[in-house]
DNA sequence: GCATGCTATATGTTTACCTCA
DNA sequence: AATGAGGTAAACATATAGCAT
């Protein structure tokens, strides 16, 4: 709600494609120290194959999902249902009474009948009840191959969804809203995660390139103070490339073997020109 | 300005279900 | 056919930020 949508997951594919600066520091919305640092190299869609898996699961799939038979009355009331607002509320008190004096068992009770009688769809027998005991235990169900799929769509045109949307959206499926608010939920963090590893490949790929180019750096420095010390072969060197170096934007242009790419020192500068690493920026 | 409560979201964990060897 | 391992996704728990009062 109070997130801006730049904090969201899907906000991680700025980066690049707007031709900012490819490291970007997301100082908000995040609880870890390590997360606060979000890396955007691309803006791309992710079909990972994961994703593949799961659509070639769906499709294989049955509809397991009956509709639940008190979904309309719950969802246009909007009481029943812990949903939203109302689940947060739910779980807000639930909280406090834990940290609180009082066992506050009687709300969690409440909880989780609600939503184990609108997400089972095909309702729940006493026996069944009986076989796990009496206690709360929930019953996953899968959601059809078309329910995903409005899912992804909605999703795709916003990863967020106000309270009437998601009401919305949840009457159109024969899901809760609790339904559609968990998965959203657990979809921004498939797609954050995803980001998260193609920003982790990138990175590799810098280190190793960075790695390399000091590499050659280093024997290039070597060799000159070689040279150095035999004024006799001096004159046969080839300028040594920091000579050549352009003084407004720090690229090298000359005849040495290494400037046949454009070569600069800082690598913060490289990426700023947007020539050595764009080779390696995963494209979708 | 500070404390408190509420709400939405991020993140981590649990668990049901599925596939495959 | 049975079964155990491993993966995936739905559901749940908790932490946190922003806003209102």
């Amino acid at each position: 709600m109070m997130m801006g949508k730049e904090d969201l997951g899907l906000s991680l594919s700025l980066g690049f494609a707007q031709n900012h600066h490819p490291l970007q520091l997301n100082l908000k919305s995040t609880s870890s120290p390590l997360s606060n640092l979000q890396m955007f190299p691309s803006n791309q869609t992710f079909v990972s194959s994961s994703d593949n898996h799961q659509n070639q699961q769906f499709l294989r799939k049955i509809d397991v999902n009956s509709l639940p038979s008190t979904v309309d009355l719950e969802e246009e009331t909007g009481v029943s249902s812990p949903n939203s607002t109302i689940s947060s509320t739910v779980s807000g008190k639930r909280r406090s009474e834990r940290e609180g004096t009082s066992g506050g068992a009687g709300d969690h009770d409440l909880d989780i009948t609600l939503d184990r009688s609108s997400s089972r769809g095909s309702g729940t027998s006493d026996e069944e009840e009986e076989e796990y005991g009496g206690e709360a235990c929930r019953k996953k169900l899968r959601l059809s191959k078309d329910q995903s799929a409005v899912l992804e769509d909605t999703f795709k045109d916003h990863n967020t969804l106000n309270p009437k949307q998601k009401l919305a959206l949840a009457k159109k499926l024969g899901l809760t809203a609790r339904q559609v608010e968990v998965w959203f939920q657990n979809r921004r963090a498939r797609t954050k995660l995803k980001q998260t590893e193609v920003d982790c490949e990138y990175l590799k790929r810098c280190v190793e390139k960075l790695t390399e180019e000091n590499r050659r750096l280093e024997k290039e420095a070597a060799e000159l103070r070689a040279l150095k010390l035999s004024p006799r072969l001096y004159g046969q060197m080839s300028p040594p490339t920091t000579l050549l170096m352009c003084p407004s934007c720090e690229r090298v242009a000359g005849p040495s073997k290494y400037n046949q790419r454009s070569v600069s020192l800082s690598p913060w500068l490289q990426m700023a020109h947007g020539s050595t690493f764009d080779v390696m920026r995963p494209r979708s």
